[in-house]
DNA sequence: AAATAATTTAATCAGATGATTAAACAGTAA
DNA sequence: TTACTGTTTAATCATCTGATTAAATTATTT
């Protein structure tokens, strides 16, 4: 039931890091939200560094390891990987908001160590995302470049919850109002991509501004 | 020609607060930067927080000055708005482009100061732009939610700068290349957005899946 | 129980950091 | 020149902060 020190101290650095940052968090506030002592912290993990890097490795497995699990089955079409994907990074970013601004705060400062850690190179290789991706354009008389395609999935999905504090402030909205709202792209954002590639297609053949 | 004292610490603090963020920013490395004496920041500025919230409120007038300006124009209708403004944001955040992880990360650690202090609140009833887009998708027959509509426009306008260091990485691209696809986009962005208009307004006809 | 190992704490250290001070310097007016 | 004002600097302060240490406490083994 009762976590044990270790995972006290994880749970509140993951907490403190996620929505602070690395140089704004004190290892003290850590400690404190773990309800500990600020020696203990050194002595499970040695520097704030280390501790760091470990939640940040934590996040970065959610933030990716899903997708690319996803673009790793055989049996489901691209068409259909779209929607599994913006399910479920909707789905866990809804638990876990702070997420996106957390790794795009990360890779602002340290670009590439964060993209090697994860063994994304060899990881994209193997899913040939891209591929995949280019062929199911072709197939469907799309000239549109996979990388904007990617571009754009990725940002009607995951750009909400990073302008979500300014959204739910400039329209005065609740947090759960909010959440219902970015739940209910989840069905939309796959037709709306669909569109889009249609728009990309049939650019050639009709003139009709 | 050589800009005062004043203006070069303020060009030496956005640069260091826009890619580091505030807390990660010491004022030794600002005054460095500027390559003047730590103690004339304090002298110019009274206080490293003083200075951070001047090169904040500029940051952010970029980020939405430009854009309800845009949107004030009585003269222009919301599909030639839209094209203003995504060619608006692009062009400003190709020439500064830490600024979106720059405001993203202050919203996230404080939030509605910023949306106050813009006087976002005021400007945004001043512009009705919620009122002109929702009235445009009438128009258009469909049955979009303003609030997703914009979602979708930043979202495919601003993310590409927040992801571009893990695509640059990921993808082993220069900052140039990257750079010309996002130009790219300044044209491709409002067809996009069009056809997502009218997938919604289709849908109630159409029933090929 | 005694001994040993693992966990936790209070106290402290060393360096970093934001800010201040007092003095030096430069330009201008009297 | 002298006096005055605005600018710049080196030196210093007080506090914060990451980390260590040595001792105390608890758990485990013999």
């Amino acid at each position: 039931m009762e976590p044990n020190t270790e995972e006290k101290i994880k749970a509140a650095a993951a907490r403190l890091f996620t929505t602070r940052g690395f140089a704004a968090t004190r290892t003290r506030d850590i400690a404190a939200e773990a309800g500990i002592n600020l020696a203990l912290l050194n002595y499970y993990f040695r520097s704030k560094e280390n501790l760091y890097r470990i939640i940040m490795a934590e996040n970065f497995q959610v933030f990716f390891r899903g997708a690319l699990q996803i673009f790793q089955n055989q049996e489901t079409g691209v068409q259909e990987k779209i929607s599994l994907l913006v399910d479920y990074y909707i789905g866990r970013l809804l638990e876990n908001p702070d997420i996106p601004s957390f790794v795009i705060n990360e890779l602002r400062t340290n670009p590439n160590a964060l993209i090697q850690q994860a063994g994304m190179h060899e990881a994209l290789k193997d899913t040939n995302i891209f591929s995949q991706i280019s062929q199911y354009l072709e197939d469907r008389g799309s000239d549109m470049e996979p990388v904007h395609f990617i571009l754009n999935l990725l940002g009607m999905t995951i750009f909400p919850f990073l302008a979500a504090p300014a959204f739910q402030s400039a329209l005065g909205l609740e947090k759960e109002q909010f959440s219902q709202l970015l739940a209910q792209r989840k069905k939309l954002i796959p037709v709306w991509i669909d569109a889009i590639i249609n728009a990309n297609s049939l650019k050639a053949s009709t003139h009709t501004s």
